[in-house]
DNA sequence: CACGAGACCTGTTCGC
DNA sequence: TGCGAACAGGTCTCGT
C-alpha cells in the first residue's frame, strides 16, 4: 500500500495525535501481543515481548517507507508492505481480523499493527541501521542534490522506472510516485538512467520532489479498499488512468508492464528520445 | 550486473 | 448468480 507520502502521513499522525487520539511520544509500553508470527522480523517474540516491555517511546519517525520508533534502549521499526496500516485504538475495541500485532501502553491505548496479505514486517533492534542501513538517500532531503542524483543515474545501467523503484537507489519512492514523477518529467520508463543529460535528471529530482510534497498535502492516496484518508488519488496524472486523457496533451494515457509492475505513461509526451 | 520469474498473502474486481 | 482469473501502493531470492 503505502509509499512515502503514506507513510509520512501514518508517521505524523502516531508522532503527533488527532482528534481524540493521543501522542504516542512519551507513552510506556507495558507489553505487545504477536497474533501473527512472521510479522515479527527480528527477534524471538519471547525476547521481542521482554525487551520492549517497559520502555518509553522518546521519538517517532520516518526513513524512506519505514516507520521508526526511537525507545530508550531500542528501536522499533515497521514496513507497511502492500496492505499494511498502523493505527492508535482503545484497548476497549475488539482486535479486528487483520491485526498482526499491537503494543500495549500505561493510558488505556494500544498500537495495532494491521496487515490483511500479511507482507508487512516489524524489527526490534539496538542500532537501527541494521535495518535502514543499504538504503538510498531521502528524496525530499535538502543536502541531496541535482548533481549527487545526475551521478547516481549515470553510475547505473539500468531502465529509470525499476531503478527508482530500487529503495537502495533512492529511498520512499513506489508504484504511483514513480509513474507521476516520470510522467511530469517526461521521462519513459524504460530510459536507461547512463542515458539521461544533466538537465533531464535535474527535472527528474524536481519532478520526484513535487509529486511527493503533492502526495503528502493531500495526506497520501486512498485506494481499493485498503483506506486511510488521503486523496491524493483524485490528482493522479496517469496512475490508474488508462484510457483516459494526458492532462497535457489529451492523448489516452497507456498501460504497460515494466519489471512486472504495471506502469502508466502518456505515449506522446513520454518519448524514449528527447522530443 | 541487470533482468525475469516465482514466492510471500488476502481481498476485490473483472470477464465469461 | 457463480466462478476462476487477474490484479493490488512491496520486497526478497533464485536462475540466466
Amino acid at each position: 500500500m503505502p509509499e512515502l507520502p503514506e507513510v509520512e502521513t501514518i508517521t505524523g499522525l502516531l508522532r503527533e495525535g488527532r482528534h481524540d487520539k493521543p501522542s504516542l511520544i512519551g507513552l510506556r509500553i507495558e507489553n505487545a501481543t504477536i497474533l501473527w508470527q512472521r510479522t515479527l522480523e527480528i527477534p524471538k517474540p519471547e525476547e521481542f515481548i521482554s525487551c520492549i516491555r517497559g520502555q518509553r517511546i522518546k521519538q517517532i519517525f520516518r526513513r524512506g517507507k519505514f516507520i521508526c520508533f526511537q525507545l530508550h534502549q531500542h528501536v522499533f521499526l515497521v514496513h507497511l508492505r502492500m496492505s499494511g496500516d498502523l493505527w492508535v485504538e482503545p484497548e476497549t475495541t475488539l482486535p479486528a481480523p487483520h491485526h498482526r500485532l499491537m503494543l500495549h501502553f500505561n493510558n488505556g491505548w494500544r498500537l495495532a499493527f494491521n496487515d490483511p496479505r500479511k507482507f508487512g514486517r516489524a524489527w526490534l533492534v539496538t542500532d537501527d541501521q541494521t535495518v535502514l542501513g543499504k538504503l538510498g538517500p531521502e528524496p525530499l532531503d535538502g543536502s541531496f542534490t541535482e548533481t549527487d542524483f545526475f551521478q547516481r543515474l549515470r553510475a547505473s545501467h539500468r531502465r529509470l522506472k525499476p531503478l527508482l523503484l530500487d529503495q537502495n537507489f533512492i529511498a520512499g519512492l513506489g508504484n504511483i510516485y514513480t509513474d507521476e514523477a516520470l510522467h511530469l518529467a517526461r521521462l519513459h520508463p524504460l530510459m536507461i538512467s547512463s542515458d539521461i543529460t544533466e538537465n533531464q535528471a535535474a527535472l527528474l529530482l524536481s519532478s520526484i520532489r513535487q509529486v511527493l510534497q503533492e502526495g503528502i498535502a493531500r495526506q497520501g492516496a486512498s485506494i481499493d479498499w485498503v483506506y486511510r484518508g488521503g486523496d491524493f488519488q483524485n490528482f493522479f496524472r496517469v496512475y490508474q488512468r488508462t484510457g483516459q486523457p494526458c492532462l497535457v496533451c489529451s492523448t489516452p494515457i497507456e498501460r504497460i508492464s515494466v519489471g512486472q509492475r504495471s506502469t502508466h505513461i502518456c505515449p506522446v509526451c513520454q518519448k524514449m528520445r528527447a522530443a
